[in-house]
RNA sequence: GGGCCUGUGGUCUAGUGGCUAUGACACCGCCUCGACACGGCGGAGAUCACCAGUUCGAACCUGGUCAGGCCCACCA
């Protein structure tokens, strides 16, 4: 069979991907005998479009899966979209022009749930599959539908029945523009300017200077501190200090946490201000005081400031201390500050009411979990380590939003106990369902009043090992896939999502949920700095794939190693272009000369095909070690050198001859080659199969299809090495010397290739009977009119000399 | 302030102790040779960030310096 002159990878990319959506090629069988290879799969966070990052990340995830796959193995590949939380509503609400606050909650999570499955999952999915992400798409889950709602509600109430969870009245992270509890991992640093505003504080009417940055927390400030050794200030123990402007008395106290170099090195403690003024309001046990309200405006407290947003409050209180004399200067500074991811805007203490997730007892265990699991790379593990140290707030779950799974809770209007749902009414909206009891446990009481506030995104993306395996409904089966065998993603949600996930399985499971992690890296733009909107150096990978096809793309994603990140060159995309054109070009070569090969045996093979497929079977070697521990770059990197240097450059320039003069080289040597042929391309296809899925698929259909008995080459099996043959080898090496002297000879002469030599002779280290047996290739080869051989002693440092004459 | 990673021809990159340091793109010269000009052949181009050490031998190991990136902490 002859292929076309030209590869259309548009058409064929197509007509690839509806084949394997037709014949189920990915599907999970859940029948099969062989070992299961089961895949936590990231689900992506809908946002209208993927972008470049997630095909790298996806891309690689997808290379590693397709040679499990080929290796046999029972692949369980799902695919979920997270779907529920804030970054759905903030995109909702941008579509659609609406304000989720002054909307019905109902009906904005009807919009919500609506917007997402008319018009964004459908083309949302598709740029995953279009990539040619092999998962078994039959296994979907939204975080937001019911199946997904169910397990995140059965988690929340087993935590709380194993004693993991508490309500409490704490301040914590507030955002005053989402107007919900965050937890610690949803904040970001951010460079900001503000001013240290020196105000006069007055002790026994004398003036004390105070340093602050968040003058309009005056009305809350409830102590001062100095540090215990600073003598400037000893001399205050035990006085009291008058706020300005708000005219009441605190105490002044002691306590090291107070830096002397810091300001005028006495501070303001306000409840709360940041993370210090917590602790000092618990040390010293001083009273709380709100300032601002949920969506932050100042309170009763600030007086006349009341009901005035956080920032003008802020100016205006300077303004009027500048009036009155009591600001004594004002320093500009840069300071960080921590904002909320999502919007930017920066994070206030706020005290309210909030469900938490115990942890910050287990930080020890935390560290032996990460340390159980095979990192890839290695070193990505130090940021889990570095997060799990690093925690100081037990896992805040509960926001104030309206988009995303329910608390299934209901509590007493009596005496505020929780009622819990019963797990087998789950899921529930406790804002429409009913308590499964008539009457509170606890005091009786018969009314209840539902919890309005929605779980954490987190709490249930955090499950997703469950929310995957629980699409088999067989349990025996279920147990089979757990704990998983992989879980790959990208850097960045290190502390969220996989630590998360890591936590909930061992307070469920008491045992990770995965064997493996593999950690891919960033996409930077060119220049090696991050993309973004606002720099305008977004790629977006459709536009890479219209342009070079998506086997072109993932050939650049094949390039970098797990971890590493990498600039975006649009010339390695280019380079992956040609290559498949190569691919193709080879092929269709070979097909040409294999149209009347039946698949017999040579009786033997020539020394040259030995050599050629001893050097395939070191290279399928190499690429299996390294693709088992996930080193796809390498794979790639060898299959690529090999196919193009060793196969076409010199491989099928030597057996040109034999392939095309068969009366003159004689049948055998033909049928030597056409094995070797038919071996070796089929070797290197399903090489690059993993990650070049649809030329290789193209291919195999071509010729191979109708011989070999899979029905896609990514369910075929993964090639096996063939065996050693060094004596071929070292024939073989003196056939392609005897090539490239020729052609370096012809080229520095300015001739073509097929100019014949006049002579050539050559000198090796092989016997003269090997020697005898390329002769006829190296001849072909070379276009020699006479060859001439002799052996070199041992002794000789080269392992080749020539002569030649043009 | 702490930690992690990276630093290789013009650009991007392979290479974790031992031949003249890999490949791609770009550059120069040649070649329409019965798969491929999205090609072939050849060429030029690297003090492997810098300094010191370990070693018979270092791009690779150790220590330090500098630069870049990321993560975390601080944030009165």
């Amino acid at each position: 069979m002859e292929l076309p002159k030209q590869y259309d990878s548009e058409e064929a990319e197509k007509r690839w991907q509806a084949f394997w959506e037709k014949e189920n090629v990915y599907a999970f069988d859940p029948d099969a005998k062989a070992e299961i290879f089961s895949v936590d799969t990231p689900p992506p966070t809908v946002s209208g479009k993927m972008h470049l990052g997630h095909a790298l990340s996806y891309a690689q995830q997808d290379f590693m899966v397709r040679f499990q796959r080929m290796l046999g193995k029972n692949v369980f590949f799902p695919f979920g979209t997270d779907d529920n939380g804030l970054a759905t509503e903030r995109l909702i609400e941008k579509l659609k022009n609406v304000k989720s606050k002054s909307m019905e909650r109902k009906a904005f999570v009807k919009l919500c749930l609506d917007t997402l499955e008319k018009e964004l999952r459908p083309t949302y999915i598709q740029d995953w599959k279009r990539i040619g992400m092999s998962c078994d798409f039959s296994l979907y889950y939204s975080t937001i539908n019911e199946h997904c709602q169910r397990i995140s509600q059965r988690s929340f109430i087993q935590l709380y029945k194993a004693g993991r969870e508490y309500r409490k009245e704490a301040p914590v992270m507030w955002c005053p523009e989402c107007q919900t509890g965050i937890s610690q991992v949803e904040c970001q640093d951010k460079e900001l300017d503000s001013h240290f505003n020196d105000i006069v504080f007055k002790v026994d009417n004398k003036d004390l200077i105070i340093a602050t940055t968040r003058p309009e927390l005056l009305p809350a400030c409830v102590a001062v501190f100095y540090h215990p050794d600073d003598k400037r200030y000893q001399k205050y123990k035990g006085k009291k200090a008058n706020v300005p402007l708000f005219d009441f008395e605190v105490p002044i106290l002691p306590d090291e946490r107070a830096d002397p170099e810091k300001g005028t090195g006495i501070a303001m403690c306000c409840t709360f201000g940041d993370q210090t003024d917590m602790e000092w309001q618990k040390a010293h046990n001083l009273p709380i005081k709100s300032a601002l309200t949920h969506d932050g405006r100042m309170t009763g407290i600030a007086g006349k400031y009341e009901g005035l947003p956080l920032k003008k409050a802020r100016k205006e209180i300077i303004n009027e201390l500048k009036e009155k004399g009591l600001l004594v200067s004002q320093k500009p500074i840069k300071h960080s500050v921590n904002v909320h991811e999502r919007c930017g805007t920066e994070i206030e203490f706020i005290h309210s009411k909030q469900w938490f997730i115990k942890y910050l007892d287990l930080k020890e265990e935390m560290l032996k979990w990460g340390e159980k699991l095979n990192w890839y790379p290695k070193h990505m593990r130090v940021r889990y380590d570095h997060w799990a140290k690093g925690l100081q707030w037990d896992w805040l779950i509960s926001r104030q939003r309206y988009f995303g799974v329910p608390f299934p809770v209901w509590y007493c209007r009596k005496c505020d106990e929780p009622v819990l749902a019963d797990e087998k009414q789950l899921p529930v909206d406790p804002l429409k369902d009913a308590p499964p009891i008539k009457k509170c446990p606890k005091c009786g009481h018969d009314e209840f009043i539902p919890e309005k506030d929605v779980l954490d995104t987190w709490a249930t993306s955090s499950l997703t090992p469950f929310l995957a395996i629980e699409l088999v409904k067989d349990k025996a089966l279920q147990k089979k896939l757990f704990p998983m065998s992989l879980r790959p993603q990208a850097h960045d949600i290190i502390t969220f999502w996989l630590f998360n996930t890591v936590v909930k399985s061992q307070l469920h499971h008491k045992t990770n949920p995965w064997k493996d992690v593999a950690i891919s890296g960033f996409v930077l733009d060119p220049h090696g700095k991050k993309m973004s909107k606002s720099k305008g150096n977004v790629i977006e990978p459709q536009e890479v794939t219209r342009k070079f096809s998506a086997d072109a793309l993932r050939f650049w994603a094949a390039g970098s190693k797990l971890g590493e990140d990498m600039p975006y060159q649009e010339k390695d995309v280019l380079t992956g272009k040609k290559f498949i054109t190569k691919l193709w070009n080879a092929s269709k070569f070979a097909f040409m000369h294999l149209a009347d090969y039946k698949g017999e045996k040579p009786k033997k093979l020539e020394i040259v095909d030995r050599w050629m497929l001893s050097g395939l079977g070191d290279i399928i070697r190499e690429a299996t070690e390294s693709f088992k521990v996930y080193e796809f770059s390498r794979t790639k990197a060898e299959t690529e050198n090999f196919f193009w240097h060793l196969f076409c450059d010199n491989y099928l320039e030597i057996v040109k001859d034999r392939l095309y003069n068969p009366e003159k080289r004689g049948r055998e040597a033909k049928l030597s080659a056409q094995y070797t042929l038919y071996h070796s391309l089929l070797a290197i296809l399903k090489l690059l199969a993993p990650i070049l899925p649809y030329i290789t698929e193209e291919i195999y259909h071509s010729y191979y299809a109708g011989k070999e008995k899979a029905k896609s080459i990514h369910v075929s099996a993964w090639p096996q090495p063939f065996k050693s043959d060094e004596d071929a080898e070292a024939a073989g090496n003196l056939v392609v010397y005897a090539v490239e002297a020729a052609r370096r000879a012809k080229s520095e002469k300015n001739v073509s290739l097929k100019t014949p030599l006049k002579s050539l002779s050559l000198r090796g280290k092989i016997p003269k009977e090997e020697f005898e047996a390329v002769k006829e290739d190296i001849l072909a080869a070379t276009q020699a009119e006479k060859i001439s051989y002799k052996q070199l002693d041992g002794k000789s440092e080269a392992d080749f000399e020539h002569d030649l004459e043009i």
